[in-house]
DNA sequence: GAAGTGATGTTTTTT
DNA sequence: ACATCACTTC
């Protein structure tokens, strides 16, 4: 690997020879049809190092891929190659290089360049919220459903206002009894530009627009881009092979164009990923002399792997033809393991692990665990606990997602971009000040009434003199925040939010194991934005290292927590199957092969086969991420919904040639019908659930505060008597001392020391409501 | 305003 | 089973 730039490329010794050709071949349209494990990444990272070496500058090359890590990884493997300039190359993720474009352009079409990226959860609270504003029925209006058909119209270039003229989509709308959902997108979309905020989708869409719309701007980038890759191509939309196609063909332009992809691999149909894209490029680039290489050895896995996976993608009805070979043995068999109970499937997969691991001597971090849904992992965790293996669970909440990081972050977003409303309702009244819902409601719809954002109404709307006073107050805070960020740097202004807003201060009086834990993650995020701060290899853009809190916002929004930092711990890895996607390990369990839960009911119920084959891919993948050892795992009942229920083994199972399982296996597969009886008739004695998790149970749970006063000869003094400094008696807490009253009349709120409660904690009570006998 | 209660939805996958 | 949300109670 040791490369010196000035030899022969000693890089292209390393390829087969179809690969070779992949890389070489680096004018003209190219595709490249890559099984699991045939050297996909090579094959692209020597290509752009293979470019870099004859010549082309790095910055004229544009290479998209699916993720942050894999955009990441492929940038390190350049580096390898031809050195330091492998920096420059435009490498990234269709969302966070499209920022960067839009970040430049923006005020083009309308966005100010410090515009806001709003995540699905932001997505989803501008949604509900114009749904209860249009006062409709929650039951044929689901946010989540609203979001998606959204999120399908922008993947497939369909504006509100096409959305609206055509008769298909309206019809469907109509047949769900939801009628206004073109409303609410056309309401959304509105909402959305107020803000200044671009979702996840807009990133692509207003790309894609500003392409359009503007000659000049895409004239520009057509000409930057001389040489373009895109990795993963069977899980672009259609949106993102629009925008991709405006880049490639330029007036007078060489269509250098390559992109990567397996049909069988595609697993994200669900959100408008389509494999036709594949299809369609071929047909495309046909005109433009299109090069189509397919790469069918497998290096990863040994042959009974290799061969079960291809027997079970011929099930699936179209697919590109090809056969995924491997020379490296025929390899242990495949493991099936059967149990009675979702707890027991823990219990064996944890046994075999150990076997495995003294057997064969294997790390955990060789072992992985994959299932279909995220909250599958519980009972393993529990085993491997109990085990004293070292694992790590990958999805589920990210970091940025916690509440507590994102209200900081909300006050950073306001800082930058005032216009954000979802950043604006977040942390108006949190840490409250006094600015109530009534109050809220009352801005926002004095915003819309006035076209104007709810930060430049505000101070402008009727509400009592105390709200009007805190929001003045708000304001002033905000544009003290703002006056730093002129001159501090991120760290700097983040620090200011954090303790002048009061946020870090309501987090300390939060003393349960969750609260401290909510702290940590605020001082982890402080100190990530130090650490972004004052490291220099962090860089958001190339050509700049902007350490500004605007750059540190952009460079935040898209990460997730698959991008964390790798570490040299020894982990069993269990993520869900869509995750491991790209990864490999020595050793995999595929769990969960129950009919209803792999494939997924979601898929069943629909009755179209699309569902089915797309599930049958990700089972495809699934295997395909084992080199040598894979484990497959059912059970008879599980826990869904807090139910029992009862499930078949997969049909997937059912799938691979008996030939390629071991033998205890194959004898369990073979009575696949028995065995659903078998969970049914003889009732297997409960298993001890509780039992399983008795031992891990959910610690910090508050536990209400038991009566301190008896309630005989306690004596509530009428609430108008009580004033500031007095010493109070309350039923649940005890004795207190009265350390302030704020509001008049029935809005009393006393701020109340209590003796019992741990440190200094205080409480805020309501005069009105609460029992308080004065003590004297 | 805060805490507790009961009803309701959620779980397929993610940039 | 768990989380969230509207609603009640203090």
């Amino acid at each position: 690997m040791s490369e010196n730039q000035n030899t022969i490329p000693t890089y292209l010794n390393q390829l087969n020879d179809i690969q070779r050709k992949a890389v070489t071949e680096t004018e003209g349209p190219v595709l490249v049809v890559a099984g699991p494990g045939s050297g996909k990444t090579r094959v692209l990272t020597f290509r752009i190092a293979h470019l870099i070496q004859k010549g082309v500058a790095p910055w004229d090359i544009l290479a998209l891929t699916f993720t942050n890590k894999a955009a990441r990884e492929m940038k390190e493997r350049i580096e390898k190659v031809v050195g330091p300039r492998a920096n420059r190359v435009w490498a990234g993720t269709f969302h966070s290089i499209f920022a960067r474009i839009l970040r430049v352009e923006a005020e083009k079409i309308g966005y100010p360049s410090n515009f806001t990226i709003y995540d699905s959860d932001d997505t989803k609270s501008v949604i509900s919220a114009i749904i209860k504003e249009m006062n409709l029925n929650k039951e044929h209006y689901n946010t989540n459903a609203i979001r998606s058909r959204i999120s399908s119209a922008k993947s497939n270039l369909i504006t509100p206002k096409l959305y609206e003229n055509d008769p298909q989509l309206m019809a469907e709308d109509q047949m769900a009894k939801r009628p206004y959902v073109q409303k609410i997108y056309t309401k959304y979309v509105a909402r959305c530009k107020r803000a200044g905020a671009m979702d996840f989708d807009d990133l692509l869409f207003r790309l894609f627009e500003l392409l359009q719309k503007h000659e000049d701007v895409r004239k520009k980038y057509q000409e930057r881009f001389k040489y373009i890759l895109v990795d993963e191509f069977q899980d672009t939309n259609h949106l993102q092979y629009s925008i991709v196609k405006k880049l490639v063909n330029g007036e007078n332009k060489p269509r250098n164009i390559c992109v990567v992809g397996d049909d069988a691999q595609s697993i994200y149909a669900f959100r408008g990923a389509t494999i036709q894209n594949i299809l369609d490029f071929e047909k495309d680039y046909k005109p433009h002399g299109i090069q189509v290489f397919k790469l069918e050895q497998n290096y990863r896995s040994t042959e009974h792997i290799v061969k079960a996976a291809n027997e079970v993608i011929t099930h699936n009805r179209n697919q590109i033809q090809k056969t995924i070979w491997s020379d490296k043995g025929s390899g242990s068999q495949i493991k099936v393991i059967k149990t009675m109970s979702d707890t027991e499937e823990g219990k064996r997969v944890a046994d075999t692990i150990v076997e495995q691991k003294t057997r064969h001597h294997l790390s955990n971090k060789e072992i992985a665990i994959l299932y279909r849904t995220n909250a599958q992992s519980r009972v393993f965790e529990e085993y491997l606990r109990r085990y004293n293996i070292h694992y790590k669970v990958f999805g589920g909440l990210s970091f940025y997602q916690r509440k507590e990081v994102k209200d900081l972050i909300a006050y950073l977003r306001l800082v930058i971009n005032p216009k954000d409303e979802e950043a604006l309702r977040r942390v108006i009244n949190f840490p409250r000040r006094g600015i109530g819902k009534t109050t809220i409601e009352k801005i926002s719809a004095l915003a819309d009434a006035k076209s104007m954002t709810m930060w430049e109404v505000m101070i402008h709307v009727q509400a009592s003199t105390k709200a009007r006073n805190s929001i003045a107050g708000f304001k002033a805070m905000i544009e003290l925040f703002q006056k730093k960020a002129e001159t501090g740097n991120a760290y700097e202004v983040a620090i200011m939010a954090a303790k002048q807003s009061k946020l870090v201060d309501l987090l300390k009086q939060d003393t349960t194991i969750e609260g401290i834990n909510r702290l940590e993650n605020v001082n982890a995020l402080l100190d990530g934005i130090k650490e972004f701060t004052e490291d220099n290899t962090i860089q958001v853009d190339e050509n700049s290292n902007d350490k500004s809190l605007t750059a540190y916002l952009q460079n935040i929004a898209l990460l997730t927590d698959q991008d964390e930092k790798s570490n040299s711990e020894d982990y069993v890895t269990l993520m869900s199957v869509h995750a491991a996607k790209g990864l490999e390990f020595k050793s995999v369990f595929v769990v969960g092969m129950e009919e209803q839960l792999f494939p997924s009911f979601m898929a069943l119920k629909s009755d179209s086969p699309d569902g089915l084959d797309e599930e049958r891919r990700l089972f495809y993948v699934a295997i395909t991420r084992a080199e040598a050892f894979l484990t497959l795992s059912y059970a008879a009942s599980r826990y869904k919904f807090g139910k029992q229920q009862y499930n078949e083994p997969s049909r997937f199972l059912d799938e691979i040639d008996i030939s390629h399982l071991d033998n205890n296996s194959a004898y369990g597969r073979s009575s696949r019908a028995q065995m659903g009886n078998y969970g049914r008739e003889s009732k297997p004695a409960a298993p001890s659930r509780a039992g399983v998790s008795g031992n891990f149970k959910r610690t910090g749970t508050a536990v209400t505060p038991s009566l301190k006063v008896d309630p005989k000869t306690f004596k509530p003094s009428p609430s108008q008597n009580i004033q500031n400094g007095m010493r109070v008696l309350h039923m649940r807490f005890g004795e207190g001392k009265v350390m302030a009253i704020d509001g008049i009349n029935d809005k009393r709120v006393a701020t109340i020391f209590f003796k019992s409660l741990p440190d200094d904690q205080q409480k805020r009570i309501m005069l009105k409501f609460a029992k308080l006998q004065i003590l004297n």
